[in-house]
DNA sequence: CAGAGATTGTACCGATCGGTACAGCGAGTC
DNA sequence: GACTCGCTGTACCGATCGGTACAATCTCTG
């Protein structure tokens, strides 16, 4: 599964095709079409359904249950920025947004990013902020991620994400304005 | 070309292919090899270099020529929003920096960043920012505008583009911290 | 050890991929 | 009207696409 989903990562839904899908997990076709019957489409999905479940897990809920936000912020940095190894490794929710794949999942990338939103936002209210600027933050902060992922790869300079994820730390801790 | 451009960056490089370029441009392949022999490779470096002119003269140059920082960043700003139809339309340059194909365009992309960048940097040191706060914005401002392109989409709410673009501008014209 | 069910490799399918070859076409030139 | 030459449609190429069929093989239970 982590092979399956590093494959999808680094070439897209329609880059990766079954063959480099096989060579990647070891598993021939036969063995892919068992554990997967609906195809590639499928793959896709439960990798999805894994990387919402893993920031569920190590995102999402951290943030929801914390009763201090300067510390919740701070761990979420933490997380993502060794998820996404500093920038060397890049979101598959982007990239398959950006994709002409982007209808398919449509569904699951919203979820995602939305509750990512709402889970930041709320933490943010517990601050002190108002509803409105909470969310404009956490808002701010996906642009930050995501941006800075894009730039990070194209510039092939990961410097790019630490500044962003720096910045991005201290406009989500500032105080309301 | 602009029709050429619009199927690469509604596909994305892989996901054009040579009969949705065919069927959205008109010409049938006989024509399309005449004017490319170097295929779609070639096809997709002149889509970039068209994009990149345009950028050249529409943002880079104003803002290296401009005398008045703020002003300038407004123009940007503008031309930005109209340019990605207020984020309802992608930017090639970023979808083929996420992509397999990134490799084969490095140079292209890398340049046109670079060159964003360093236009940026220069109107906000003339503002009196000095350099290292400069290149952090302008970096910044990058970031944010690439993010916002992906979050809209993938939210498929174009107010996080115009949210995004606000708290940009305010971030790029405060007064030095 | 026998049998059942899960797992696998391999051959194969039609469709489509990017790309080539080439015969024709029309608009000019002499 | 013959000739060239830039352009175009079409037929075709081998390779690869996502997906299927199925027999062979494992593995686990009794």
């Amino acid at each position: 599964m982590p092979r399956l989903a590093e494959v999808f990562r680094s070439h897209g839904y329609e880059g990766a095709t079954l063959a480099l899908i096989s060579q990647a997990t070891g598993l021939g076709k036969g063995s892919l079409y068992h554990f997967f019957p609906g195809g590639k489409a499928q793959m896709a999905a439960e990798v999805l359904a894994g990387i919402d479940s893993w920031f569920e897990v190590n995102i999402f809920t951290p943030l929801r249950t914390s009763d201090d936000p300067a510390r919740a912020v701070a761990t979420m940095v933490g997380a993502v920025d060794s998820y996404f190894q500093s920038g060397h490794r890049m979101c598959l929710v982007g990239v398959i947004a950006l994709g002409a794949s982007r209808d398919t999942f449509a569904g699951q990338v919203q979820d995602y990013f939305r509750r990512w939103n709402d889970a930041l936002a709320l933490v943010l209210r517990r601050s002190g902020l108002s509803a409105s600027v909470a969310r404009r933050r956490s808002a701010d902060a996906l642009v930050t991620i995501q941006g800075a992922l894009v730039l990070a790869r194209a510039l092939d300079d990961s410097r790019v994400f630490g500044q962003a994820m720096a910045d991005m730390t201290t406009r989500l801790l500032a105080k309301p304005d």
